[in-house]
DNA sequence: GCAAAAGTGTTCGGGCTACACCCATGG
DNA sequence: CCATGGGTGTAGCCCGAACACTTTTGC
């Protein structure tokens, strides 16, 4: 059998600032190449497969400094290629300070998700200098007494692989779950950060704006304050704030 | 590469009566071969990976009545077969009632799931007419900075394949995460089912007692009454309840 | 002064826990 | 009549949602 990884590797940058007096805003990216494929790399029988897959982002990006997990395995011969008939998916977490190499055939995109009221539908949109692409993921239910099943597809035509735009919303699911109940939400940020650069990306990828009282309450327990203030702009400087080490939550 | 299916096949069934005045206990059990190895399925390249793992548990049991989802995939040269570098795992949960068919090579263990006060410990004990064994897993915490990982072993010598204890660990961590947010306690039951039958499987799968009066408000939503009462033993007969079809709760 | 973000406090409601209590049954 | 489970109600607590309000800054 012929098998494959695949990275899903998100991380987030700064939106142009329109106006000196707001705050910068953030924006969710995706590393993907020119056709829009997911970085991929090659399974042997020697290594374990997370290591590959670690190997790989090292490879491409000269740090080792990101989070990692599996995410799926694929395997439907209606998606086979000549080189990957099942495809083992890895999501990944890099902050863009740490990268120190990018190659030429990878790029990041900006990544806006949005799910439309129906609640079955989500538009993806993906934007770069040099292209930008929109599509629409559709979920349909399937049950049959009390076991439910989704099915996702691409909706009409698109120029992404039906397979990896599926991948890539199964990816947003599993990150969605993991920042609200997980610490994963510090792996995009610096060692030290202001609450509101936190809020924004839980905002960007709950796609949901949050109000700033309640979620500082909520993420209280996992942050420490430090005496280091930042002046973002024409407002009240924030202080800056690092993860709480003795923090510990038992997750899946 | 040589890949292969696995099974994690959960079901439940009654202990012996020990007290006619007593509630039927019931108890967790998993089916593996008389070498505790879960039962496996060749992949090819020209079928759907959950549908050959479908296809097998059709094959075992003569039932297409169950539940089904992919856990993960193994892929560690320490744990490499002749037959498998790389393992993708399905988690199964049966209704005994639904099984048609029993294989000789496999059989029925009952399961008993304690974890240990220390918490980085759990004891699994696997037992049997024929057989029984009892061993345990040790969690290690890897942390640096905010990512946490979770390293499984097996502790000390017992008959069970090391990569079998950590893929049923992970199963029940599944399996809890899973009962704690989505509705699939009810593929263990029959249609119609009593409440307390409905705890002991919450029970016996999260190793905890419930206090009725509570588990009662929270499943609330989740069931119907059925005119149908049901006289078990000693005691004030219960009424029947189904599961409730309009119920819906978006999990992962 | 004003817009905008940083930061604090209060209220309300839902869900979970603990617990008291009544009902129905067969031995 | 009593042990045991079926079933209901209530009080306390914590957490999240909504919102009012103060502080700090640069334009």
């Amino acid at each position: 059998m012929k098998i494959q990884g695949n990275l899903i590797i998100f991380s987030t940058d700064n939106e142009e600032r329109k106006d000196v007096r707001r705050l910068q805003e953030k924006k969710l990216q995706l590393v993907l190449d020119a056709n829009y494929n997911l970085p991929s790399f090659e399974i042997n029988s020697k290594e374990y497969i997370k290591e590959l897959a670690e190997k790989k982002i090292e490879e491409i990006f000269k740090t080792s400094t990101f989070y990692i997990e599996q995410l799926y395995t694929w395997g439907d011969p209606a998606y086979y290629t000549k080189d990957a008939e099942v495809t083992v998916t890895y999501l990944v977490i890099m902050n863009k300070k740490n990268i120190h190499n990018m190659p030429d055939n990878l790029q990041f995109y900006d990544i806006y998700i949005e799910n439309k009221e129906s609640g079955n539908l989500q538009n993806i949109v993906l934007n770069n200098e040099k292209q930008k692409i929109e599509y629409q993921i559709e979920t349909i239910v399937k049950r049959n007494r009390q076991n439910v099943e989704y099915i996702h597809q691409l909706v009409g035509d698109a120029p992404i692989r039906e397979l990896t735009a599926i991948i890539l919303h199964t990816g947003i699911k599993r990150l969605r779950n993991r920042i609200e109940n997980t610490n994963i939400a510090f792996s995009f940020l610096d060692k030290e950060f202001a609450l509101s650069e936190l809020q924004q990306i839980y905002e960007i990828i709950l796609d949901k704006k949050l109000v700033p009282a309640n979620f500082r309450k909520k993420i209280e327990p996992m942050v420490k304050k430090t005496e280091r203030v930042v002046k973002e702009s024409a407002y009240r400087p924030s202080s800056q704030y690092t993860f709480n080490e003795s923090f510990i939550r038992n997750w899946v």
